[in-house]
DNA sequence: TGACTATATTTCCTAATAAGAAACGTCATT
DNA sequence: AATGACGTTTCTTATTAGGAAATATAGTCA
């Protein structure tokens, strides 16, 4: 868990605790979290308790269930206004959204992974959303390979070494070689496709934000494969390439 | 700050200092936050060291500016979703939107205050969002009164001996004898009016979700004053009406 | 009903952690 | 080159945290 000398033990406590709760399915008791993070239970039930009163937990019955409090959907709104890009971005990519009827998501790079910073969701009944705030490899997302493409040779190398290719589909490219190739043709076209190669059933094309030789930031369409053909990804590329235009104007 | 005895004074220290970027208009640096939560300079550095670590802030540049983290937008997300009343009610709630054009917004109590669980967006060009998250008053929100108005005469007792009711602007119910016959009004009638009561030009109608006598949220239809007349309010009470039934009889 | 089980909560003492004054770096500005 | 404004490090004392074990409380089943 901890890593070099960081202060504030609680608070790396707190955090396992948070993220525990956040990734279970359904809402966890004290048992089950003070097993699943190994910190002992009156620990825990020390930690959640204060949790609770700062408003980061909220709890439910006599064998409590623990959430995550209603204080982290203002933090998050915040967190994500807080980008200038969003505020910049998301008119134009509401707009995508509207002309291809299917989900548009925005992005930036944090820690070697893709942030959903914010998205206009598919109008067509049957879709895919991504949940905001989720994060997605590079190497397997078109918006992730998008902005890869645009970083320096040393960049990507460190990117390389230090991330394991996993298959997430069969598509996924898993060699270095496979992936320099696709990353130099979207360099070259200005586009990355994920053709099913970050999660079954979906297709995306991914756009970079770039300005001044500087990446800002991608976004991507997003769309279940069966209602994806050939002209239909000729008109979003050029839907797409509009948009990044519009966008990096603005920037 | 604290209360009784709480264990994790640094969680205590934490949140101020969370609370207090979240609150800022510009990401404020060390300095600045260390004044305005009157903790040391040491200390609130190791804290934020300890918060950059957890992803639950950000920093930027030398002179270092401080920034809510991305984790916040998939907390944010999940507490959001933790809600079934969310899952249940936005399809109702974006289709009210639809039929109205005006912003839609869903809440709940909690402390005595109204969350804003999710929400609708006017498809209007001039409109007033409220932000994820944010909080108003029970009593000078037409959400907030037509949940009060489900309270049993002791809870709204209770409720008015521990609520100051300050003028928001100068149509805010600021006597216990105002509210309390609105409250009835609104009991009989079944929805409540916010007109300007809460936010300068800001007009909204607010029904209360009840199911089993047990009230488990609110929402409201809320638009800029002058696009508000009683031709209007009439219909947005109609269909008002309506969502409520439907997702009542979803819950 | 009463015994049993599973979970939450409290107690209490030792070991570990936090706090902040003061000194030190670092950068930008004039 | 000097100034000023901020971020960072050091170091010592006072405070806080941690968890074993005991206790309380709710739900379940014979």
């Amino acid at each position: 868990m901890a890593e070099k000398h960081l202060y504030g033990a609680v608070l790396l406590k707190a955090k396992e605790i948070l993220d525990f709760i956040s990734n279970s399915e359904t809402a966890p008791g004290l048992k089950e979290i003070s097993e699943h993070v190994d910190i002992s239970k009156p620990t825990v039930l020390k930690i959640l308790q204060t949790l609770e009163y700062c408003g980061f937990v909220r709890s439910d019955g006599k064998i409590k269930q623990y959430y995550l409090g209603t204080i982290f959907i203002k933090y998050g709104n915040e967190s994500t206004q807080s980008f200038n890009l969003v505020k910049i971005a998301m008119p134009f990519l509401n707009k995508l959204r509207d002309e291809t009827t299917e989900a548009v998501n925005l992005g930036i790079v944090e820690k070697d992974r893709v942030v959903l910073l914010d998205r206009a969701k598919s109008t067509n009944s049957i879709h895919f959303d991504l949940e905001l705030g989720g994060t997605m490899h590079m190497y397997s997302s078109a918006m992730g390979k998008a902005i890869l493409s645009h970083y320096s040779d040393e960049q990507i190398d460190n990117y390389l070494d230090q991330t394991a290719l996993k298959p997430l589909t069969k598509n996924t490219l898993v060699t270095r070689k496979d992936l320099l190739n696709n990353l130099a043709e979207i360099r070259n076209c200005g586009y990355a496709i994920d053709d099913i190669e970050n999660q079954e059933g979906v297709y995306c094309i991914g756009f970079p934000l770039v300005k001044n030789g500087q990446i800002f930031g991608g976004f991507s369409i997003s769309a279940p494969v069966f209602r994806v053909d050939d002209q239909t990804i000729a008109n979003w590329v050029k839907l797409g390439l509009e948009t990044e235009k519009n966008i990096v104007d603005q920037f």
